[in-house]
This record gives C-alpha cells, sequence and structure tokens, in this order.
DNA sequence: GACATAAGATGATGTATATCATCCTATACA
DNA sequence: TGTATAGGATGATATACATCATCTTATGTC
C-alpha cells in the first residue's frame, strides 16, 4: 500500500465529516460531489475511491450525524438525574444555538421530510441509527415499561425535529421566538416532572 | 382576448393543482416543469404563460396546499364542540390514510426541512398561509388568551408534523404504527381535555 | 367569413452534475 | 535507491433541466 492506511482514512473521514454538515445545511441535493471535494483541496474523481456513489454518502453522513448529534445533547450532563438531563437534552435541542445552526445540528430536524424520498439503502442506514440514537436516550424518559419510555422517546423526539423545522421554516423573528420557547415549556412540563 | 379567459384560468388551475401534489409528494426539486406539463397533456414551453418561474409555482402551490389541508382537516365536524373537533383533527392527522398519501396531506409534514432553504419569496408564502391557517384553527385550542392558544397550536402542529414526518421516514411497519399511535394518545390527552 | 391575437407547441441554449476511464505521482517496500 | 502500487487528478460522457425565442393554430371580434 502507498500512502499510509492511516492516510487513506483520514480522508476518507474528513469527506464524510464534510458531507455530514453540507448534507444537513443544504440538503440531499443542495451541493455536488465535485464542491464537496472541492472544499476538501481534493478534485470530484478522487471521490470514487472512498464510496460508491452519492447516495452510499448519504447513508453514512446521516448514520453519522445521528451520532454526532446524540453526543452534542447528552455531554456533560451525565452526573445528574434522568429528569436534569433530559430538561437539559429539550434546553438544548430547543435553543436558539440549535436553532441557527442546521448544518451541525440534529439531522431529523434537517432532513426528516426528505427521507421519506430516499432510496431504500439510505432508509435502512435511517432506521439503524435511530434505533441506535433511541436505545441510548430512551432511558432518561419517564415510564416504567421499555415500551413506555420509547413510546414517550417518539413522541418527545418526533415533537421536537417538527418544532425546530418548522422555527427554521419561519421567516419572523418574533413567531420563531414563539415557537421555541412554546414547545420548551410544554416538553419540560411534559416529560421532566417525575 | 381568444380563448376564454375562462380557459386560462382553468389551465393555470389544473397546473397549480398537480404542482402541490407534486411537490409534497415527490419534493421541490423532484420533477422538472416538462414532467409536470407532459402529465396534463401540455408542454413545457407553455408553462410561462401562466409562471414566472418554478419558485413562483411553488410558493403557490405551498399556499393552495395549506389551504387544502386545512379544509380536509375541519371539513364535517363543525357542529361539535371545540374539543370535540380537534379530536377529529388529530385523528385525521395521525391517521394511516394521511400518513400513506404525502401528496394530498399536509405540507407542513411533506416539505417543513426543505423550506428553510427555499428563496424568501417561498418563505414568505409560507409565513403567510401558515398565519391564515393558523388564525382559522387556533380557536379550537385550548387557553384563555388568544396568546396561548396560538401557543399551543404551535406545539400541537409542529409536533404533529414531525411524528408524520418521521413516521414517513421509518421504513418498519410496527415503528411507524406504534409512533402514530402514541402520538395521536398523547396529544389528545395534552390538548382535548378541558 | 377574414383576421388579429394570445394559448400553447417546438426547439434551442446554457448550465449543472453524477459517474467513469485513464493518467500522474508520492511513497512503502525490497 | 529503484520500482510497483494505490490515492488522487484530469478530462470525458451522458443526462437532466430551467428558461427563452419563436412558431402554430384555435377562436373571439368585426
Amino acid at each position: 500500500m502507498r500512502y499510509s492506511q492511516e492516510h487513506k482514512l483520514e480522508t476518507r473521514r474528513r469527506i464524510l465529516y464534510e458531507a455530514s454538515r453540507r448534507f444537513r445545511g443544504q440538503g440531499s441535493e443542495g451541493f455536488s460531489i465535485a464542491d464537496l471535494m472541492h472544499d476538501l483541496k481534493l478534485t470530484h474523481g478522487g471521490f470514487y475511491r472512498h464510496f460508491n456513489s452519492k447516495e452510499q454518502l448519504f447513508a453514512e453522513a446521516l448514520a453519522s450525524a445521528m451520532q454526532e448529534s446524540h453526543a452534542k445533547l447528552t455531554t456533560g450532563s451525565d452526573a445528574k438525574a434522568p429528569a436534569a438531563q433530559l430538561r437539559v437534552i429539550i434546553e438544548r435541542y430547543l435553543s436558539p444555538r440549535h436553532w441557527a445552526n442546521p448544518a451541525e445540528g440534529c439531522p431529523l430536524a434537517a432532513l426528516a421530510s426528505e427521507i421519506p424520498r430516499q432510496p431504500r439503502a439510505v432508509r435502512a442506514a435511517f432506521d439503524q441509527a435511530l434505533k441506535t440514537y433511541m436505545d441510548e436516550i430512551e432511558r432518561l424518559l419517564p415510564g416504567k415499561t421499555r415500551r413506555e419510555r420509547q413510546r414517550n422517546f417518539f413522541v418527545l423526539f418526533s415533537g421536537m425535529a417538527g418544532t425546530l423545522s418548522l422555527a427554521r421554516a419561519v421567516s419572523e423573528e418574533q413567531t420563531r421566538a414563539r415557537l421555541l420557547h412554546a414547545a420548551k415549556e410544554f416538553y419540560i412540563q411534559a416529560f421532566c416532572q417525575d
């Protein structure tokens, strides 16, 4: 092997990282492979040494974005009680900061309505990533049985993703602020009480 | 004027109607003007007698889809009490039928994550349509002041849109059913009690 | 019934973009 | 130190698509 394995893996990682931000920021068709590679000081042709297609890239980027988002929401609050940890998650999710940075945020909010139209492979990757995500967060939610906590997970996360999406769709500053604030209060009230 | 006014308006209406379904079903870039016109037994060139650009078409189609969706959710339950009407809305919104037919359903669920990336004109049209939509439904929500009801409207509708989006993104049948069911129960419980 | 006019058709233009075949060259290894 | 090899570069191909200029033709008006 010429160029160390290391080097190739690093390049691959850089492509994936940049792609995962761009997909979230610009949608699944918002940029070209050439654009992406150019920003990494590489050329479009080299891309196919690392990925078979843009579709495969999307699938991997989506999964990686889910992981990244999960990490961002949970870091630093490990010590607290579940309800308090969940509160931190809700506050971070519905923060102005998250609102303003789709490219670094939750892919659910950034891409949810595009995913149903993606090819099977992408959706399978999404399913898998969502499951992992849920398994790691579910324990923080109220509910006696696992099933019950999962139900709450679904309601909370699909709800927050919808709220963030809508808040980004609305141009009016006031409406956006009101929307985020209302949802934050509501979800904390509903899920952080026990 | 050759061809009656009537005739031209009717053609325009047909284009808009078909477009509004296609945008919801296939996304803002999922079809071409030529495709669209072809299905209407027209040719691509004629399109520009009716709309200045695809962007303008999207803006109008979005607004029209919001109206249509509002009508579908509210028809036939006028006589009931507000809480009962709202319950019907929630049940319809989170039904398997709505899940299975994005093209005829709520544009929020079908397009939310694409709208933030649209040009100003589209977003302005969306803002306006959302406001109208809210003004017509807000009165069914619990809350003493208008402001309070609007807050509830935001939480409920952004939440339901997120739920439906996610349910469509998930491929697994069971998960989808569980998701829709959990959310339905939750929102009825939360908003249809008083 | 002739004709002016506008809805709609046709064809062209320019641009964007995924993907592939092939070339170049830095470097791991002997 | 030479050489084979694979990561990356270059250029080509094919396709898709929005938009526009121009042509056709059906029809309202006289």
